[in-house]
DNA sequence: GCCCGGAGCGC
DNA sequence: AGGCGCTCCGGGC
């Protein structure tokens, strides 16, 4: 049962792709070892619909049918042909902004309808068809793609439609031991185009792989295809490179370009980084030089020195699929499960992908789909922090997957959901995480089997996130609220249990604990036992697992610490003490700060400071270190409409790339410094861009920068005495010995919890009291 | 000095 | 194109 919820309930094994041929057929192709068989499938597009008052003028050919169940879209309307659909979706506009005063634009303001604009998930919901049923990694046939270009002398960057410009490589590769390098014995670029296009047909893969496989390679090769009159027809239906495009697209939310090839699936590299970065925070831009240090990657030859551009163009392709092999395997895995082409499955977020696993149940079912609740607050996870100081042996706690659990100990499906796919398919995708991470444990030289687990766990921790998202159909504020009021009651009974054993409890977070453990548990059995026994104090789904331990810990505020490992690494959390846009300056400071407190490196720390301090004062530094870096969120003419009329206030980045007349975009970054004398001056007046600081003349503000650097040491000043502190940050020399007297202080912060918690059956723990 | 909203974090 | 909680920042008053 669980089985078809989550893979779909059509046993249809090894599709490795898909496309509409006519307007109610779609075909499917089925991998066969080294060729493919194509099954077509009739097709009805549908939506779902609240009244069937709506449909009173439509003449053409319509299915009906009403669902089980009393939820909202009580209706599924069925059509022979996609075409009729949205002749019938017109027809529903019309005659809705007749009666209504907010007129509705497109499908998507009106409230009486539940469509999915996307033909392919569509008929994936209705034939319960997924893809990869049954078939190896290793059976999926994958292509690799990578191109080097000319560039004309005085250009940054190759040029598609520039006459000079042109493809030289095309370098080929597949998981199957294929390899070709065009242009080579091809003489001319369109020769080169032409073979290329015969390969691809020839080896027919199911997966083409790229780094900037879209924006570059085949914006690329489509321009050029065009220039030489060649149609890039590398279909499985021999039809053409398509532009998909964005019907709705607004222009706030500019989305690059994207194509599609009849059959085949596109992966781009970058989708697959982007996703894997967010958490990591590692990459600011994704340049393949960068993204191959990250990960270790050797080429052969140096991609800065090489004169050999073919055989670089064949390590690309290495290269990327040596990602797609690390990065790939999870979204095959999804493939299996979700209605949704592979490329989706990576663009999409997860809460769609859930919500389209419980619609496919539903039209499985016929049971009628609810509409969204009205958005509303509901309250969040406990944090708190009882000390702020460094301390030593740390140890960290935290309920493992404590969302998902409680949902599924508490059975709080959405009230909507009269056929519990939301529990059901939850239990299934949690059975499979457990799976997977097991898989790895075993097998921890297979990392793609890491980053399965890890995308299964943000997937199931979707489920409560869901029940909160005010577009999620299936939302239920009410059970989130429960969730959340059940998640911190568990938080606060570890830490009363940890406090009445008189350990320390330092700072907590949601769903995690941050102690030192009681004097004479120190050993790590000790810690065992305690985390035993408060695991027997908890109910018993809850699992309680030690997350890491610690030489030492600095407590700082709230959701904000360092800790100092056993293998000597500092790792910093929090806004307050590591931000991106940070000038590099700050960071390092702050980082060096931390790093010498965990260390009780103070002389050390001073000398730092006060060479800093040196270099700001005597210009003796690089735009690098002092320069901030801000992403522009809005367009420019929204930002400057909201400055008008008073809804924002002014910004230095935005006020530059005003005044610069260029055109900028959402997303691109502005890079610029401060300049004047005052230290309190306005940035957004008294800034120009990184570009136009020149070391020879330099005229950065001295003043604001010392300022800026007095507010980054003050934050470590709650560690120190007043004369340690102001010894440390001191610009005089200071004897070295006299920093050996230091001792760092800690301090007893936040209220009680205690007394929140009544603990009749346990009246022997002993309680520790607030000194305040 | 206080208040506000946005950004950037942590979970 | 899940959620909330916390801190910092710049700017306006």
């Amino acid at each position: 049962m669980q089985e078809t919820l989550v893979y779909g309930h059509n046993p249809q094994e090894k599709v490795v792709g898909l496309h509409p041929t006519e307007d109610n057929k779609m075909r499917i192709y089925v991998r066969k070892e080294n060729s493919t068989e194509n099954i077509d499938y009739n097709f009805y597009p549908f939506f779902f619909l609240h009244d069937l008052q709506y449909l009173e003028n439509f003449k053409r050919r319509y299915y009906k049918r009403k669902l089980e169940g009393n939820n909202f879209f009580q209706y599924i309307i069925a059509f022979d042909k996609w075409s009729d659909m949205w002749d019938c979706i017109h027809n529903i506009l019309e005659m809705y902004n007749k009666s209504s005063l907010k007129k509705a634009l497109t499908y998507e303001d009106l409230p009486i309808i539940y469509l999915i604009p996307d033909r392919q998930t569509q008929f994936l919901i209705q034939s319960g068809i997924t893809h990869f049923k049954n078939i190896g990694h290793d059976e999926i046939h994958r292509l690799q793609i990578s191109i080097d270009k000319v560039i004309t002398p005085g250009k940054k960057t190759s040029n598609p439609r520039r006459e000079s410009d042109r493809i030289t490589y095309i370098a080929l590769t597949d998981n199957r031991g294929f390899e070709a390098i065009l242009g080579k014995t091809e003489k001319s670029e369109k020769a080169i185009l032409q073979k290329l296009i015969n390969i691809i047909n020839k080896l027919n893969p199911d997966i083409i792989e790229g780094f900037e496989l879209h924006n570059d390679i085949i914006y690329y090769i489509l321009t050029r295809c065009e220039l030489h009159n060649i149609n890039f027809a590398i279909g499985r239906d021999n039809s053409n490179v398509k532009l998909i495009e964005h019907p709705l697209q607004s222009r706030e939310s500019l989305q690059k370009a994207k194509y599609s090839v009849a059959g085949r699936n596109l992966i781009d590299v970058v989708d697959l980084l982007q996703d894997y970065d967010p958490n990591r925070r590692i990459f600011y831009n994704y340049d393949i030089k960068t993204v191959a240090e990250h990960f270790k990657f050797k080429f052969q030859n140096n991609p800065e020195t090489t004169s050999d551009a073919a055989t670089l163009c064949i390590e690309k392709n290495y290269f990327v699929k040596y990602l797609c092999e690390l990065f790939l395997p999870s979204f095959i895995e999804q493939a299996r499960i979700f209605p949704l082409n592979p490329g989706k499955i990576i663009e999409f977020p997860s809460s769609h992908k859930i919500e389209l696993l419980f619609v496919r149940e539903y039209v499985h079912k016929k049971y009628s789909l609810p509409a969204p609740q009205s958005s509303r607050q509901i309250s969040g996870g406990y944090t708190d922090l009882f000390y702020i100081g460094v301390f030593d042996n740390v140890y960290y706690i935290d309920i493992e997957s404590m969302y998902p659990t409680l949902i599924l100990m508490y059975n709080l499906n959405p009230s909507t959901d009269y056929i519990n796919v939301f529990i059901d398919s939850l239990k299934e995708l949690a059975r499979l995480r457990i799976h997977y991470k097991n898989e790895f444990l075993k097998n921890k030289d297979k990392k793609y089997l890491f980053y399965i687990q890890e995308d299964f766990k943000i997937l199931i921790n979707t489920y409560f996130g869901y029940l909160a998202y005010h577009k999620g159909l299936f939302n239920d504020y009410d059970k989130a609220n429960k969730i959340t009021e059940l998640g911190q009651e568990i938080l606060k009974k570890i830490i009363y249990h940890i406090q009445s054993q008189n350990g320390t409890v330092i700072e907590v977070d949601t769903d995690g604990v941050y102690f030192v453990p009681p004097y004479k548990m120190e050993s790590g059995e000790a810690v065992e036992k305690l985390i035993k026994e408060i695991t027997n104090y908890l109910p018993e789904e809850i699992n309680i697992i030690l997350g890491g331990k610690y030489k030492r810990f600095l407590s700082y505020k709230k959701k904000n610490y360092a800790v100092l490992k056993y293998d000597d690494s500092v790792q910093i959390k929090g806004s307050a003490l590591i931000s991106k846009n940070l000038e590099k300056f700050g960071k390092v400071l702050i980082q060096n700060c931390i790093s010498c407190i965990l260390r009780e490196e103070f002389y050390e720390l001073h000398i730092f400071y006060k060479n800093l301090y040196d270099k700001i004062v005597n210009h003796k530094w690089n735009i690098q270190d002092f320069m901030r870096v801000e992403t522009l969120k809005d367009p420019l003419y929204k930002y400057s409409n909201d400055i008008q009329r008073d809804q924002r206030n002014r910004n230095a980045a935005y006020e530059l790339a005003i005044r610069s007349g260029l055109d900028w975009n959402v997303g691109d970054r502005v890079a610029y410094y401060v300049t004047g004398s005052d230290a309190n001056v306005k940035a957004y007046e008294n800034c120009k861009f990184a570009e136009e600081w020149d070391p020879n003349f330099p005229d950065e503000n001295i003043a604001y920068y010392l300022k800026r650097l007095e507010e980054y040491t003050r934050k470590f000043e709650i560690y120190f005495s007043k004369e340690d502190f102001s010894k440390i940050f001191s610009t005089s020399e200071q004897k070295k010995e006299s920093f050996k007297t230091i001792r760092l202080l800690t301090k007893k912060v936040g209220k009680e919890i205690i007394s929140e918690i009544e603990e009749k059956d346990e009246p022997e723990y002993k309680i520790w009291l607030s000194e305040e």
